[in-house]
DNA sequence: TTGTAGGCGTTATCAT
DNA sequence: ATGATAACGCCTACAA
């Protein structure tokens, strides 16, 4: 490849001045449609591309976003993120913004914080909250325009979330009316903030019927195998309706234990998920769970990050929609 | 926060050049250690960090590579991408770069050539190649530096990838030392390379044993379960005496397959796989496969890239090495 | 509508 | 060992 093409060499060429050169690229500033024309053919036909370095030490910007990943993420959430960052990039990839990546975990973001201190990027996107989250934390101090894919009780953040809230609230509410009384519910990890939102659907459904609900029916923080085991076998000897699994890392764990034990699904226990990721598609039986479209999500948090980063209003809170897709596994 | 510092500004303060700021701060040419000391303490003091976009418009660096993702993937390579690209951001974050990512498939690259021809990277890495490699042939012609994960006909190419060859001749090995011989392989696209690599392990095993191979238990571009299905069930009536599956994903549908029609691992059929994700780990029984170490081959990757961007010579082609995980599924 | 000149923050060249 | 000055390529008042 010969040498890269300059704004400077492109006026040479043409007669005119950089400036001219400069408004045509840009759109900006008055121009005669000729010389535009002219210009932009010119460009075209030798391919230019004005250089982002140049274009960013002037104009102090980067056309860069970083995307936020959990370092310690479990394999099932994969898909989640994977989903996130192509609807990310769909939005980014349009406007112009490139994506760059930064692994943290709540203790240890350096990463992030070199990132941004060294002012590789105009703004940020979590893709995940935290109960106490220190990562947002440092990016608020920071004041880098950024948002969060997930809930936060900190209203002063950008958030963009899947209605957990409602979602829970409506497939629980939907068990409740098949007749299922004794609803047990399973979670991961209580310092994430989708855990609690979850759960706080899940009782939002018993108060709309005004059912009690049964505390030693719930249990949190409980994704390790081991404990799900014994948790099944308590929820069949006390012969429970079903069990709510918030997330498919847990269904799937449920299943498997069930499957091995020889208890039947539906017929011995119901069980549904607060998600449906790619690994229960091909389960048989196929499992009632919420459908969430991640990668509008991604969409979605990309725009509002661009829209804050060129100083639009935008909203603090955004919720998108969900379906609940109702299977054999709760028959 | 307030408005960030300049090298202009630390050069008035401290009553010297802003060359000589540069110099202590890059560690290039000649500075007496006490002015050197002087700046370095007043930057720390004051929290100075260089404009990236401006060192970067001096020297034509981005200090940024591209980390290249298959947007068609399967839920299940997602493990192996991600382990990879921790092992590349590893690398990435002690020499100073940071990791663009941009999503291809054989077909549509525009994502990377925007990224390419808009200067925002230094070097790429490819995390997957293909028979006909078009993004690869793209980044050959473009001049950028760039490494592929994975393997390729191409010896011009930089290649960094798991001795798959080795791995799978030396599993296959192991089955038919074990008396296995009649052995079928099943095995996902035919476009992508490591699948012909492993079959060709496979192949050599054979060869090594002077052992003939029956063609007709060889199924490949079969990852689609309605096919492995029928080829489980084929192999079953045939009374073959172990299945190996090139990927986990495969594997993975065997087992629930057999897991659904009461075929009994090891008994019936043995079963082992050319990869180990960790959607087998918890598995029963557990599965005999192999065991590769991702992230060091991202970390490698990243490292001869770097290399390769800052001048080095670097190796055409480096193996990463492996294990034979010997489990219950062949026993 | 077009051009001139200066600035963005850093590195590199060449003196001193 | 240190400094003045010119790149690097683009943007943007301001002037014409």
């Amino acid at each position: 490849m010969e040498d890269k093409i300059t704004i400077d060499d492109i006026a040479r060429e043409l007669g005119v001045s950089k400036t001219t050169v400069s408004r045509a690229v840009s759109g900006k500033g008055r121009i005669s449609d000729e010389t535009r024309t002219r210009v932009l053919n010119y460009i075209e036909a030798h391919n230019y591309r004005p250089n982002p370095m140049a274009k960013g030490l002037a104009q102090k910007k980067t056309y860069n976003i970083a995307v936020v990943w959990p370092e310690d993420y479990e394999a099932v959430d994969l898909p989640f993120f994977q989903k996130c960052v192509l609807g990310v990039n769909k939005v980014t990839t349009e406007n112009g913004y490139d994506i760059l990546i930064s692994f943290v975990d709540n203790e240890k973001f350096h990463n992030l914080r070199r990132i941004v201190e060294n002012q590789k990027v105009d703004g940020v996107i979590l893709t995940r909250t935290l109960i106490n989250d220190r990562p947002a934390e440092y990016l608020k101090v920071s004041g880098i325009p950024f948002v969060a894919i997930g809930s936060s009780d900190d209203k002063e953040i950008i958030q963009i979330d899947n209605n957990n809230f409602g979602a829970c609230r409506e497939l629980t509410g939907i068990l409740l009316s098949k007749g299922m009384r004794k609803l047990a519910i399973i979670g991961g990890d209580i310092n994430h903030v989708i855990t609690r939102t979850r759960y706080n659907g899940f009782l939002q459904a018993f108060e709309d019927k005004e059912i009690e609900v049964d505390q030693s029916l719930v249990f949190l923080n409980s994704s390790d195998p081991i404990k799900i085991m014994a948790i099944i076998d308590e929820l069949i000897r006390r012969k429970v309706d079903g069990v709510i699994c918030m997330d498919d890392a847990i269904a799937g764990q449920v299943i498997t234990k069930c499957r091995n034990e020889d208890i039947r699904i539906p017929d011995d226990i119901r069980v549904a998920s607060f998600y449906n990721s790619s690994i229960l598609k091909n389960m048989v039986p196929s499992v009632t769970s919420l459908n969430f479209d991640d990668e509008n999500l991604g969409a979605v948090a990309a725009r509002t990050l661009i829209d804050k980063i060129e100083g639009k209003t935008v909203k603090n809170r955004i919720e998108t929609s969900y379906e609940v897709i109702l299977k054999d596994s709760t028959k």
